[in-house]
DNA sequence: CTTGCCCCTGACGCGCGGGGCAGGGGTTAG
DNA sequence: CTAACCCCTGCCCCGCGCGTCAGGGGCAAG
């Protein structure tokens, strides 16, 4: 089994990067790993699982400093015993639900600044407005 | 009349900052002043027109390369026998198409992205979609 | 033992449109 | 003449999620 592993090892099981992992640690998203006699760092299944959840509600347009402030509860996320969710597609709606509202609204912001933008931008060309 | 002003007064006229005309000037968006003899910049009102037409296209969305690959076309803008254009809210569609219409795809693009993004979003939270 | 890949820390880069500050000199009203 | 502004250049700062060196040390196979 994939028992203990160095940053690289670890790193390419998440799909990300050596860099991305020793960046989450040092912005609290992971807790310091277990270091070996000469300083590597190693990690087990579990942080793999972490950082899986990690880079998908990254990539669902959560900040780092989102998931930092939240990051006890990123443990329980990456936790073996289901808790009502770990399965992929489902993040515990309770815990990210405020954070998720927020991101909802600040998108829909963005949206509309944009259209707007658009908008104006598609007037001076002639109304091109398919 | 507005004769000569050093940057403070231009920029104020212009409805920004001594920092913004020395960073436009930089980027070869405005050309290099005269300067008295202590090295002053002095700027005539052509400059304050040319100026507001900068901040006009850099709200619409265009970026200041954008404007500096195109800067002899602000020129035209900015003098005062009018060209077909020279009146708010027309900016020279044959000038400026080929870039707005740039613009307008990475904007469609980003749109549909931050759209896709908010509606993976809201699946996790239970269709809030109104 | 060597070779070659991996790992460490620390620091800078990026894109964008400027803001802010430091340390110096100009200008103008009283 | 002096105070109170204004202007000059040059430099670092912002946010964000890392990428990319630079300069060193570790680790397993041949």
């Amino acid at each position: 089994m994939a028992g203990r592993m160095r940053i690289g090892d670890a790193a390419a099981a998440a799909g990300t990067t050596p860099r991305a992992l020793r960046f989450y640690e040092q912005r609290g998203l992971l807790p310091p790993p277990v270091r070996t006699a000469a300083g590597q760092r190693e990690y087990g299944p579990e942080t793999v699982t972490r950082v899986r959840v990690i880079r998908a509600l990254l990539a669902l347009g959560l900040t780092v400093e989102d998931l930092a402030s939240r990051s006890h509860r990123l443990d329980l996320l990456a936790s073996d015993p289901p808790r009502s969710c770990a399965s992929e597609g489902d993040f515990g709606p309770d815990t990210f639900a405020p954070v998720i509202a927020q991101r909802l609204a600040a998108l829909d912001a963005e949206i509309a600044r944009l259209t707007r933008l658009r908008e104006a931008l598609a007037r001076h060309t002639g109304a091109v407005v398919p």
